[in-house]
DNA sequence: TTGCTCCTCACGTCACGTGAGGTGGC
DNA sequence: TTGCTCCTCACGTCACGTGAGGTGGC
C-alpha cells in the first residue's frame, strides 16, 4: 500500500490532483485508515492511475474521463478512447484554423473599411401577408447558414423569393436564441422540421445593409437611431431578408452582399 | 444615448456581458443615470464595443483586451492586434497537432506492449564525486530537453559522461519543479547560466529504464518497491541519465531507450 | 518533543450565465 | 396600477492550486 506522497510519485499526478480525484470518485483509494484518515493506495489503483494520467495528458476533460475510465479494461479500449481523442483534436485543428482565416478576412476588410459607406437608405412599407416555408432552431445567429441546404431542399421549385430569418427574442443572446430561416412558398410544404404558415402583414421599417454581416449591426444601430428620431417602436420578430448572400459552394465577395432588415412597428 | 438593452441589440453583446465589462473596466458606460442607475452608452461606447466584439469573436481574452483596447485608434491598429492572435493560433494549431502525433505514437507502442519487460535491474552503488556543468530551471520535467542544446553549446568538448538531470523537490509537480540539467565535465565551465559543481558522492540505488520517457513511473515505482522490501530511504535529488536517447535532429526508436535513475539513500 | 506526512475546510481562477429580489418612470 | 426595463447581490462553472489550521505516529 502507497501512501498519497509516494503514489502521487510513481503516478505522476500531484498530491492535490489526487485527493481531488477521490472526492470526484474518479479514483477512489484502495483503502481509508481509520485511525489519520490517510489515503491507502495499492496495485489495482497504480493500474487505473497510469491509465487517467495517460487521459490527462491527452487533454481529456473529467467527464470524459469518468465516462471512459471504467470501460477500459486492456490496451486496445484505451487505444480506442485515444483515436476519438485523435479525432476531437482534428475539430480543435480545424476551428483554429478557420478562425485564422476569418482573421485573414477581416484584415482586409479593414484596409478597405474607408471606401465603406455607412450610409443606408430606410423606408417605412406596409408589407403584406406572405406564405413561408420556415425551419426553426434554437442557437447562434450565425448558424442560419446550416439550415439553408435543408431548407432549400424541402421545398424543391416551390420558392417565390430569397432566403430570409425571423428573430424572435427579445434581446440579444449569444446562443440559445430563437431563430427561424424561411424562404417564401407558393403552396404549403411540410416535410421534416419543415412547416408552412402564413406571416401577417404590417407596417414596418425596412433598411438595406450592403456589405459583409459582421457588418450588420451598424444597419441595426441606423434603424434604432431612426426610430428614436421618428418616435417609432419596434417589435419582434424581427426578419433579415438575404437578398444577396453567400452560395451553396462559394462565399464570394461579401463586400457586395446586400441584406433587408426588417422590424415590425408597433 | 443608449440604454443597455438597446446597446446590447446594436452591438451584438449580452446585458450580461456588458454589465461585467463595465465592473471591469473593459467598457465604461458614459453615463449612468442618478435616479434609477441606468447604464447610458453613447457614440463613442459603441465604436468601442464594436472593437471590443471583434476582439472577442476571435477569442481574445479579457486580460487581452484590457491591454490591447485602448491602444486601437484606427483600423490599422486593430489589424496588428489581428495578426497577433492570427500567431498565437498557429500555435494552438501546433499544439494540437502535437498532441495528435503523440497519440499516434502511444497508440503504436500500446499495440507492442504485451512484448515489454517491465522488469528491472536494480543495484546499490557507492558513487564517487564528480564534477558537472549544469543549468538550473524551474518549469516541467519534459522541458529537460529545451535546455540540452544551450549546456552542450556551454560545454564544448569538456564533457565526459551523458546528458543527466538533478530533481529537487520533495513532491511531484506537475509545472515549477526545481531542476538542473547536467553533464559531467572534465574542466570548470561558466557560461551565461551554465555553471560548475561538485555532485557530493554517495550510496544510491540505480535502476535501468529501456522504454519511452512515458513509462519512466514505472521504474519509480519498482525502486520504490524495492526501498519498501529492503527498507532503505531515498531522498534529494535524484538523478536520472539519459544513456541512449533522443538526438539533436531525430528523435529515434523511443523503445530503445535507456535512462539511469539513482536515488540517494541517507 | 520535534518534524514529517497527512487531513479537511475555504477561497481563487475565467468570463460570464442564471436566478432572486427589488426599484424608478410611463 | 400594471408591465417594462433596469439594478445589485450571490452562486455556479472547470480542474484543480494555494494557503490556513490541525492531527497521528516515529
Amino acid at each position: 500500500m502507497y501512501r498519497i506522497g509516494e503514489f502521487s510519485k510513481i503516478t505522476s499526478l500531484t498530491i492535490k490532483t489526487l485527493r481531488y480525484y477521490d472526492d470526484i470518485e474518479l479514483l477512489k483509494p484502495a483503502a481509508v485508515d481509520e485511525q489519520n484518515s490517510y489515503r491507502l493506495y495499492d496495485e489495482s489503483s497504480y493500474e487505473k492511475a497510469l491509465i487517467i494520467k495517460t487521459l490527462k495528458d491527452f487533454e481529456f476533460t473529467i467527464q470524459e474521463m469518468l465516462e471512459s475510465v471504467p470501460g477500459i479494461q486492456d490496451g486496445t479500449d484505451l487505444a480506442a478512447f485515444l483515436m476519438e481523442k485523435h479525432e476531437q483534436l482534428a475539430l480543435r485543428v480545424a476551428s483554429a484554423k478557420s478562425l485564422q482565416r476569418q482573421i485573414q478576412v477581416k484584415v482586409e476588410t479593414l484596409k478597405e473599411v474607408h471606401t465603406m459607406k455607412t450610409d443606408y437608405r430606410i423606408e417605412i412599407k406596409d408589407l403584406p401577408d406572405i406564405q413561408i416555408a420556415y425551419l426553426a432552431y434554437k442557437g447562434k445567429y450565425q448558424d442560419v447558414g446550416n439550415y439553408v441546404g435543408q431548407l432549400f431542399k424541402a421545398v424543391g421549385g416551390n420558392a417565390t423569393g430569397v432566403i430570409g430569418a425571423l428573430y424572435f427574442d427579445e434581446s440579444y443572446m449569444e446562443d440559445g436564441a430563437t431563430i427561424e430561416v424561411f424562404i417564401p412558398v407558393k403552396k404549403v410544404v411540410e416535410k421534416g422540421d419543415v412547416h408552412t404558415k402564413v406571416l401577417k402583414g404590417q407596417r414596418c421599417l425596412s433598411i438595406l445593409h450592403m456589405g459583409p454581416y459582421d457588418l450588420l449591426s451598424n444597419a441595426y444601430k441606423a434603424a434604432m437611431d431612426y426610430m428614436t428620431d421618428h418616435d417609432l417602436k419596434g417589435t419582434i420578430p424581427n426578419r433579415e431578408l438575404y437578398l444577396k448572400g453567400p452560395g451553396m459552394l462559394l462565399k464570394g465577395n461579401p463586400a457586395k452582399y446586400e441584406t433587408e432588415i426588417i422590424i415590425p412597428l408597433v
